[in-house]
RNA sequence: CGGGGUGUAGCGUAGCCCGGUUAUCGCGCCUGCUUUGGGAGCAGGAGGUCGUGUGUUCGAAUCACACCACCCCGACCA
C-alpha cells in the first residue's frame, strides 16, 4: 500500500485527515463525532499530560475528580452559562433498559426524576461542591484541577480539533480577592503559553477575548492563539476570570479577615486534546508527523541493517551499549530489530510517525565504529562516531526542539500582516494568517466583519501597543490594533 | 441542522447510466524460498451480508423509496 500523503499544498484538510490515520493517531468510532485515540496518539497526549500536570503541581494545584453527570437544575443557576452550553448538551433521561418484542428498549418506567446533563464543563457541579468546602478566608485559596472527559454535541467534527467527546483538564480555583483571582488567571495563561512554546514548540499569542468570544459565565477570558501551517488560527488554551458570578449563583460565601461575609472570587482554565491537532498542524510535513522531542514517546529509534541471523546477532551486540548510554541520559530509545520488516520500510514508517531521530547501524558501521543519524525535522542524515554518540544525540534532540519552534515562529511572522483599510483587510484575510487591524470596539462591527470575511477577532494581545487609528470597518476612532484571523 | 457528494475485502478502487455465468484490479494479509544501507522479488493462498432496510422484477452491486454513516460547503463551537 502506498502510504504517501497528499501534499499540504494540494489539500491541507485531506493531508491532515490522512496523516492522523496513517500515523496511527486516531480513528473515527462507531459513535458519530467521537474518536478512538490509538496508542500512538494517546502516548503523545500522555506526554502532554505529564508535563502539564507537573506545571500545575509546581504552581500549587492539586488534582481531584468530580462526576460526569450534572443535575439539570444546576445549569439554570448561572444565566449566561446555560445560554452558552444549552445547545450542545447530551442529556440522560433514563437509567435502565429492558427486553421487548423489538429487542432492547429504554425502559419507560425507569425515567429519572431529574434529568442529568453529561458535563460540557464542570463549573456548576464544582461550585455546588465548593459551597460545602469554603467558610473562611483560611479555606482559601482553593486550587484544584481535574483531568476528565467532557461532551459537547457538535454539529461538525474534526479528529482532535473538534469532537463530541474530548479529553481535557479543567482547573477551578477560589480566592479571597479579585486581585488574587486575576493573578491566578494570568499565572495559568502563562503556564499554557510556556507549555505551548517550550514543549510543543508552538509559538502563541497571549490575549483577551472580546465579549463575543468570551466563555459563558466569565468576566474575562484570556487565551493563547496559535497559527497553523494553513494560516488559520487555533485557540489552544483558555484561562477565565469568573469574578463572583459562580459564587453568587451557587451561594459560596466566606468570612474574610475583617469578619465580613463576602462571595469568593473564581477562575477556571483548560486545555484539551485539541492540542494534539495544534501539534500535528504546526510541525508535520508531506512525509508525515513531526513530533518535538520533548513530547515524543520514543525520541530515538535504532534500525539494524544486516544479512542473516549472525549479522543481526553482531548488530544486537553493538546496539546494546549504545541504547544503554542513551537511556542513561534520559533519552527514550526503541531498538526495532524485527525481522518481519525491511529497513527501508522501517525508515518510512518512523518518518510517518514522527520519531525525532533515527539511528541506522549496519555491517559497514561496525567496521568504522559509526552510525548513521537521521533527523526528522530536516530529513537530513549524517554519519557519526559511536564514541560519544549519547552526547551528540542529546544535543541533536535539543537542536530539533529549538529548530521546530524557530521554524514555526518564522512561519507565523511571515504570515502576519498589518492593515489600515478594509480593502487591504479583506485581501489579507484572503491570503490567510494573522491580521492586525484597528477596531472600534463594538460587537456590531466584529459581527459584520465576521459575516463578510469569516475572520474573527482572536484576541486583544496582552501588553498591546496603544496607537491611535481608525477602525478598518467603521472608520471610528480606535486606540489599538487587535488580532484578526480565520479560526478553526 | 440546510446544500452538495460518497458508500463494493483491512485500505484504495472497476463494474451501476443500459439488471442476466463464479463481482475487477492494486496495496495489505497468510505460506514457502530468495532477500535486507530508503516502503524487496518470485510462487502459491485466504479474505465479500456490494452501507442498512423495504420494494419492483423470473433475476438487483446495478432500478425506486426510506434510513444510516462519512466527506466537502454553510450556521454553532475548546
Amino acid at each position: 500500500m502506498s502510504k504517501e500523503l497528499v501534499s499540504r499544498k494540494e489539500d491541507f484538510s485531506k493531508w491532515y485527515n490522512d496523516l492522523v490515520a496513517k500515523a496511527d493517531l486516531a480513528e473515527h468510532s462507531a459513535v458519530r463525532g467521537c474518536m478512538v485515540i490509538k496508542p500512538t496518539g494517546y502516548a503523545i497526549w500522555e506526554k502532554m499530560q505529564q508535563a502539564l500536570d507537573k506545571m500545575f503541581k509546581d504552581t500549587g494545584h492539586v488534582n481531584a475528580y468530580f462526576p460526569l453527570f450534572i443535575p439539570k437544575s444546576f445549569f439554570s443557576k448561572e444565566a449566561s452559562h446555560i445560554d452558552g452550553f444549552a445547545k450542545e448538551c447530551a442529556v440522560v433521561t433514563h437509567y435502565r433498559l429492558k427486553n421487548s418484542e423489538n429487542g432492547i428498549i429504554v425502559d419507560p418506567d425507569a425515567k429519572l426524576e431529574e434529568e442529568l446533563i453529561v458535563r460540557p464543563t464542570s463549573e456548576t457541579i464544582i461550585w455546588h461542591t465548593y459551597k460545602g468546602w469554603i467558610q473562611s478566608y483560611r479555606d482559601l485559596p482553593l486550587l484544584i484541577n481535574q483531568w476528565a472527559n467532557v461532551v459537547r454535541w457538535e454539529m461538525r467534527t474534526r479528529l482532535f480539533l473538534r469532537t463530541a467527546e474530548f479529553l481535557w483538564q479543567e482547573g477551578h480555583t477560589a480566592h479571597a480577592t479579585a486581585k488574587e483571582a486575576m493573578e491566578e488567571t494570568e499565572r495559568m495563561l502563562n503556564v499554557y503559553a510556556d507549555f505551548a512554546e517550550n514543549f510543543m514548540a508552538v509559538p502563541v499569542i497571549k490575549g483577551v477575548k472580546t465579549p463575543n468570544e468570551r466563555f459563558a459565565g466569565a468576566i474575562d477570558t484570556y487565551c493563547i492563539e496559535a497559527m497553523l501551517q494553513d494560516g488559520k488560527a487555533l485557540q489552544a488554551g483558555t484561562s477565565h476570570f469568573l469574578g463572583q458570578n459562580f459564587a453568587k449563583a451557587f451561594d459560596v460565601k466566606f468570612t474574610n479577615k475583617e469578619g465580613v461575609l463576602d462571595y469568593v472570587w473564581a477562575t477556571s482554565w483548560g486545555v484539551s486534546t485539541r492540542l494534539m491537532g495544534a501539534l500535528i498542524m504546526s510541525h508535520s510535513d508531506d512525509n508525515g508527523l513531526v513530533i518535538p522531542p520533548k513530547l515524543a514517546h520514543t525520541q530515538v529509534v535504532i534500525v539494524p541493517i544486516y544479512k542473516g541471523e549472525e549479522g543481526l546477532a553482531k548488530i544486537n551486540e553493538a546496539v546494546a551499549p549504545i541504547k544503554q548510554k542513551l537511556e542513561a541520559k534520559g533519552i527514550s530509545v526503541k531498538y526495532d530489530n524485527r525481522d518481519t520488516q525491511r529497513p527501508g520500510w522501517k525508515f518510512a514508517e518512523y518518518e510517518m510517525k514522527g520519531i525525532p531521530v533515527r539511528i541506522a547501524i549496519g555491517e559497514r558501521d561496525l567496521q568504522n565504529g559509526t552510525v548513521e543519524v537521521a533527523r526528522r525535522d530536516e530529513l537530513t542524515k549524517e554519519v557519526l562516531s559511536i564514541e560519544g554518540i549519547e552526547n551528540n544525540i542529546e544535543n541533536l534532540l535539543k537542536e530539533i526542539q529549538d529548530n521546530l519552534y524557530k521554524k514555526a515562529l518564522a512561519r507565523r511572522e511571515q504570515s502576519t500582516q498589518q492593515v489600515d483599510t478594509y480593502e487591504e483587510f479583506k485581501k489579507a484575510i484572503e491570503r490567510g494568517g494573522f491580521v492586525y487591524a484597528h477596531w472600534d470596539g463594538t460587537a456590531e462591527t466584529e459581527q459584520k466583519i465576521k459575516e463578510e470575511t469569516k475572520a474573527t477577532i482572536r484576541c486583544v494581545p496582552l501588553n498591546n501597543k496603544k496607537e491611535n487609528g481608525k477602525c478598518v470597518y467603521s472608520g471610528k476612532p480606535s486606540e489599538q490594533r487587535v488580532l484578526f484571523a480565520v479560526a478553526y
